[in-house]
RNA sequence: GGCCCCGUAGCUCAGUGGAUAGAGCAGAGGUUUCCUAAACCUUGUGCGCAGGUUCGAUUCCUGCCGGGGCUACCA
């Protein structure tokens, strides 16, 4: 059934038809600015002045006129304000039920097919944190909207598959073996292997400061790691492997998981590059450079001929015959879209039966490949890469897979940054006239994923029920945390806020759906039919409207790939919840057997509501806190 | 220099080509014989500047100012 928003678009262009305005002229229907005007308002009459020649008001009547006529359903009556918007007023007995039923409906089926089912698979990756430290609320940022990306599509009738990519054949996971190798760090007893690995990689970037032939130790572990079959790349793929269990572990406690791990060590032994570099020597999309600065090196030239500036020349094969990070993401570009004609080896990852990770031998009980061949490949990566993720999307339009290369999405987001009296409570300097400090594994500067849900855990532990309800509330309200800001928002992290309990946080949320589960809880369901009562207290319509728009704030979710859309959505039924409930009477002492029917209903239905939206955005719906 | 992002209330942020631009926090003051007060209510002279397009611009375009990022044989 369409909700009312779309109902009443339908009838305005019918009623514009009626008084011959183009099909193409856009119809604008939004909620009325105030209740005294109407539910639902459109402007249109405003615009089709001009075209019409006649004033704004007068078309507006002729056009309520025809609405009127129409006896569009749900609708009680049609007004005219100036300058000249049509109001709907909802017949709230048909409204309301309409509202009511499609929230059950909502909670019975198991997805919701919004989207008129994009063919095929969207690929997501995310997370893909450097297998060489512990993870950081910057890298937690990344998972959170990758998560909830691949959430929000699937809700929406999506078939999606998500990879995390592990580089364990880059400069990072060197900088480690150097370190462990050369610095004598030790792990301390009872120190967790990811955050040694963070301890020796702060240590060895401060000493390339002042020892510059360490560099050459790390690019000869990067030869080694790239040729294989050596006792370096053992390490490191062991090295590569603990640190990815850790954050596996460290996601897992938000309830983030993944279909696939990619190795890039696999992209290479199973000759993934070898293929893509042969494509793109063949194509001419991209050349060896024979002089200048570059020479030696494999680069993809310039975006056009007259912009043949070094700027936008980007080196693939370095001098000494390593393939860069954005090579190699090149060929897993080609492979997620299957146009590599290779695929990996499969094999189960631990004992986690849902978890696949490649691997560059076959083994025996190697699962049904069902990897890769996306449509849509969305690459959950933040903004300062935005340069080496159009090299990527180049290198697919120069093999002449346009199509592909329009699908594939950089889903670009700003970084997370420290606030001074964050970076205080660290007990780091930041720089004069500077208001916030960029995170930094590489110098320390940086918050621990473990650390803030441990901190959340602990704030919240004082008023929550048990440990478990704890647990819960402080991954959610710290998911909630890194999805409310705008993707193109430098999030300025503060410790005030990410652990606030009050206001615009998770655990506001979390709390509205525990009240509204208590309520239905100790108010028995009669199973009779609902009749809604011959008038609605504002709180109620509020709340009936908020309900009524969570479809429509899925789908646009889901078109814009942007998860804080939902989450604004989510505070904004949660607090039309906590305005029902503070200013309502409480149902348990209601008398009037219809009222109490219907209270109850939209209770249930705000509480099936609620509880989607927050599973959608990865976080739990506690029926007590 | 080129490209990208940001600039909205004291602070952190939503938001929209349409009628009086919203939240949270911080500050002040209130609400509990009542379904969980992690709540609710009261309290607010704010869209960086200047042009342009438009019936209408905070929103779109151009320029400028301020801040951040990218422009590596790192990723």
């Amino acid at each position: 059934m369409p909700d009312t928003r779309t109902l009443l678009i339908d009838a305005v262009r019918r009623a514009l038809d009626a008084i011959g305005v183009d099909a193409a002229f856009e119809v604008v229907v939004e909620r009325s600015a105030r209740p005294e005007f109407g539910d639902w308002s459109t402007p249109v009459a405003l615009g089709l002045a001009r075209i019409l020649h006649r004033a704004p008001a007068a078309i507006a009547a002729d056009l309520a006129a025809h609405l009127e006529a129409a006896q569009v359903p749900r609708v009680r009556a049609w007004t005219v304000t100036p300058p000249g918007y049509i109001n709907a007023h909802l017949d709230d007995a048909r409204w309301a039920a309409a509202v009511l039923a499609s929230a059950t409906v909502l909670e019975a089926s198991g997805t919701l097919d919004l989207e008129s089912a994009a063919a095929g698979k969207t690929l997501v990756e995310h997370t893909a944190t450097n297998p060489n430290k512990a993870a950081h609320i910057g890298h937690l940022r990344n998972a959170c909207i990758g998560d909830t990306v691949a959430r929000v599509l699937r809700r929406t009738g999506h078939v999606v598959e998500v990879n995390n990519y592990i580089d364990d054949t880059g400069v990072q996971v060197a900088d480690v073996v150097v370190g462990i190798r050369e610095l004598g760090i030790e792990q301390m007893p009872d120190e967790p292997f990811d955050q040694y690995c963070s301890r020796v990689y702060i240590a060895i970037s401060a000493r390339y400061e002042t020892d510059a032939a360490l560099l050459e130790r790390r690019r000869a572990v990067l030869r080694e790691v790239e040729e294989g079959g050596n006792a370096t790349a053992v390490f490191v793929k062991d090295l590569a492997r603990r640190i990815v269990n850790a954050h596996l572990v460290t996601m897992r406690r938000f309830d983030i998981a993944y279909d696939l791990l990619t190795w890039e060590s696999d992209i290479i032994g199973l000759g993934f590059w070898r293929q893509a570099f042969e494509l793109l020597r063949e194509s001419g999309a991209i050349v060896l450079a024979e002089s200048g600065k570059l020479a030696g090196c494999w680069v993809m030239p310039a975006e056009t001929a007259e912009d043949d500036s070094d700027d936008d020349t980007k080196v693939l094969v370095k001098s000494d015959g390593i393939a860069t990070y954005t090579a190699k993401d090149i060929a897993y570009q080609l492979w997620k879209f299957g146009l590599l004609g290779r695929d990996f080896n499969y094999v189960p990852w631990g004992d986690d039966p849902a978890l696949v990770t490649t691997a560059t031998v076959p083994r025996g009980d190697a699962p049904p490949a069902h990897f890769g061949h996306a449509q849509r490949v969305i690459n959950v990566i933040d903004a300062r890469q935005a340069y080496p993720q159009r090299v990527v999307q180049r290198a697919l339009r120069r093999l002449h897979h346009e199509r592909e290369a329009d699908n594939s999405i950089h889903l670009s987001y700003e970084v997370v940054a420290l606030t001074p009296a964050a970076a205080a409570e660290l007990g780091i300097e930041i720089e004069e006239g500077r208001d916030s400090v960029a995170l930094s594994g590489r110098r320390g500067i940086e918050v621990r994923a473990d650390d803030l849900l441990d901190r959340a855990i602990a704030r919240l532990s004082a008023n929550a029920r048990d440990a478990a309800t704890a647990t819960v509330v402080a991954a959610g309200a710290v998911r909630y945390y890194l999805l409310k800001f705008s993707l193109n928002q430098i999030i300025a992290f503060d410790f005030d806020d990410a652990l606030r309990v009050t206001g615009d946080t998770g655990v506001y949320l979390q709390y509205a759906h525990a009240r509204a589960a208590g309520i239905l809880r100790k108010v028995a369901d009669d199973a009779l039919p609902v009749d809604v009562p011959s008038a609605l207290h504002p709180a109620e319509r509020e709340l009936l409207h908020s309900v009524e728009a969570y479809a429509r704030a899925l789908t646009e979710t889901a078109h814009a790939l942007s998860p804080s859309l939902l989450t604004t959505y989510a505070f904004g039924l949660a607090a039309a919840f906590s305005d029902f409930y503070e200013h309502t009477p409480a149902i348990v002492r209601e008398e009037d057997p219809v009222i109490r029917r219907f209270r109850r209903g939209l209770v249930a239905a705000t509480r099936a509501t609620l509880a989607d939206a927050l599973h959608t955005l990865g976080m739990a719906a506690p029926d007590q806190v």
